[in-house]
RNA sequence: GCGCCCGUAGCUCAAUGGAUAGAGCAGCGGACUUCGGAUCCGCAGGUUGGGGGUUCGAAUCCCUCCGGGCGCGCCA
């Protein structure tokens, strides 16, 4: 539009705490070009940065006058809904009428309803596996990381318009299984382990068994008894196959126990899902999938070496040396874990007809998915080319990382029920005694939620009580009252878009920049989907929240005359649509009052 | 040893390669007899771990060093 010929010209949004409108630093790239032959006959001369030294004063001039020239040169009749082009240091902005801007966007919320921002349908499917929770093992905070960052990965997909199959995968089965088993059917023996341990035992039966197993201790009797661990765990995991034997019913049941645990939390976290699998229903397929990888030529039998005898896939025979070699079975027939993986992403390929698929699983397993994707591909599946491993940081303590050994974790149900207690004696400090249980939970897990959701997943999270039970500031409940002060201004306020747009109504800043953050929704959503962040959200979120609680100070709604408390209630409509969709996305549920 | 990730204010975190690096907490000082004080405003706090490079422009990209986490198993 201004006549340069092969030179892109990109607009942005004007950085946030300016103004409402685009921006190009064209005016200082063309700079750059106009100087750039001097600046190569000045290098030879005494060197780069010298020569940059003394050009750098004539290049910014050079920008600003080069940025007033074009400031001066367009024709807003050209641009729709800007209100002027102004030439700012080395920039060239085009500003909003922001009156008319922030009437179309609230306009266009307003008409869209809970669907405004959403993507348009991809018709592509894709599963999201998260969770997968380990049974006869306790959930904690740990887990909870995981749950919420794959639930708000999936609304942000189903938002974005894809058809999402949510799915866990519970690891029924095992060796962990075994010891947890072992515990339980042979109390005694694990009770006089510990005395001669010593020290207080962690928390669960498997992390008893488990601490006995790797505990140092010299005691000879010790020692045997740890030897009667192993080898009876050894045969337990083999019964565990065996229907008819009493080890199975009893893994049946502490399964069934478990996975009633599982749903309840999942419930209490209003999270659902399309599909469950189960390692102990995958394993029985493991072995045929090795048997067609092998004869697909991915796999091969070991012939030496210290895996021989092993089926491995040797990525160095398939160009990708870095990713080592994967065992899928032991030379004594056994599979191991990967070739379950491998079973169920088959499945997920065939019987579900996934076009993506992403496993969101701690960042420690990231060689790991490596390999299996590769293998995925090898295989001859084209969806291996977007499977994604969606890697998160851990949750770790201040001293280091979660041990069930050292009864170091966090258990789930001790976090939820201190965060509810802290949300209803803070709404007693406000003087609010009859809070119902259903806000105070509502709170309580917003804060949670927002807590874990709004750090970006490559950041491990040092978990702190303290801090994990914050409710001021930015904070998930920060983000719930707004919505409650925000409703409160809405009774018996009907939107009314045609009237809206004839508003005469020139809107104060802070409207101005509720509007413009608002605009912002839809660009922040797909970039979150896109980059697989939904600490995006989060932070928008806070952002909105802020310009709404900026607004509500400084701008009367109820008490505003007829014409201005239209237009700030449609604004308030506007928000609370943004943000109960934002919260949707987060899987954050927002009280009416609190 | 090799590979991946992280390092930003005292603490916890933001910042599609773009303008004066922003918030919250903690600290200090304030807020209208007006829609809810889980709020708002102000002050103070920064050599973006160090060094080099690329670029008109670097917290962001590349190299290197330092510090921390994780991975490299016939475990799951």
């Amino acid at each position: 539009m201004l006549g340069l010929p092969g030179h892109p010209v990109s607009l942005r949004k004007i950085a946030p705490p300016r103004a409402w409108g685009y921006t190009t630093t064209l005016p200082q790239e063309l700079a750059g070009l106009m100087l750039a032959e001097e600046q190569a006959r000045l290098e030879a001369e005494m060197g780069k940065k010298a020569a940059k030294k003394k050009l750098r004063a004539r290049m910014s001039e050079l920008s600003v006058q080069v940025a007033k020239n074009l400031a001066e040169a367009v024709s807003l009749g050209a641009l729709p809904g800007v209100a002027q082009a102004q030439a700012e240091g080395g920039y060239l902005n085009f500003y909003l009428d922001t009156a008319v801007a922030s009437r179309d966007i609230i306009s266009a919320v307003l008409e869209r309803g809970s669907d405004f921002g959403r993507g348009k349908p991809q018709n592509e499917r894709v599963m999201v596996e998260f969770s997968q929770p380990n049974t006869h093992k306790d959930f904690h905070v740990g887990h909870l990381r995981n749950v919420v960052l794959g639930n708000a990965l999936a609304n942000l997909f189903e938002f974005g318009g894809f058809e999402v199959l949510r799915a866990n995968y519970y690891g029924d089965h095992g060796i962990h299984v075994a010891k947890a088993l072992w515990g339980r059917l042979n109390p005694e023996v694990l009770a006089r382990a510990e005395e001669m341990l010593g020290g207080p035992p962690p928390q669960g039966v498997y992390a008893r068994v488990e601490r006995v197993l790797t505990a140092e201790n010299d005691n000879p009797k010790f020692g045997e008894i740890r030897a009667t661990v192993e080898k009876e765990t050894g045969r337990i995991l083999q019964q565990l196959d065996d229907p008819a034997s009493e080890v199975y019913e009893l893994w049946r049941q502490t399964r069934q126990r478990d996975l009633e645990t599982f749903r309840a939390i999942y419930d209490e976290l209003g999270v659902r899902f399309d599909l469950e699998f189960y390692e102990s229903e995958v394993e029985k397929r493991a072995s045929g999938i090795v048997d067609e990888l092998l004869e697909a030529g991915v796999a091969a039998v070991e012939a030496e070496g210290e895996y021989a005898g092993t089926v491995v896939v040797d990525f160095a025979a398939h160009g990708t040396p870095e990713l080592g070699k994967m065992v899928l079975r032991r030379s004594d027939g056994t599979t191991l874990y990967q070739a379950k993986e491998l079973a169920l992403a088959k499945a997920k390929f065939e019987d579900y007809e996934v076009d993506r698929s992403l496993y969101v699983v701690g960042s420690e397993q990231s060689l790991y998915f490596k390999q299996v994707f590769e293998i995925l591909r090898l295989w001859g599946y084209t969806a291996a080319e977007k499977c994604r491993h969606v890697s998160y940081e851990l949750v770790q303590l201040p001293g280091g990382k979660m041990s069930s050994r050292e009864g170091t974790v966090v258990p789930y149900t001790a976090f939820v029920a201190e965060a509810k207690e802290q949300a209803l004696s803070l709404a007693h400090e406000r003087g609010i005694s009859a809070v119902p249980e259903e806000v105070a939970g509502k709170v309580a897990f917003g804060a949670i939620k927002y807590a874990f959701l709004r750090v970006d997943t490559s950041k491990t999270i040092i978990f702190d009580w303290k801090q994990a039970l914050s409710f001021d500031g930015n904070a998930g409940p920060y983000i719930q009252y707004a919505f409650a002060r925000g409703n409160k201004l809405l009774a018996g306020f009907t939107p009314d878009v045609p009237h809206l747009l004839k508003s005469q109504y020139t809107p104060e800043p802070a409207e101005v920049e509720l509007c413009r953050i608002i605009a912002d929704f839809t660009d922040c959503v797909s970039q979150a989907m896109q980059t697989l962040a939904p600490n995006i959200v989060a932070n928008y979120m806070y952002d909105l929240t802020r310009a709404f609680t900026e607004f509500y100070q400084s701008c009367p709604v109820l008490k505003a005359e007829d014409g201005v408390r239209f237009f700030r209630q449609s604004l308030v409509a506007g928000f609370s649509t943004v943000l109960t969709a934002g919260a949707g996305l987060l899987g954050m549920e927002l009280p009416d009052e609190m």
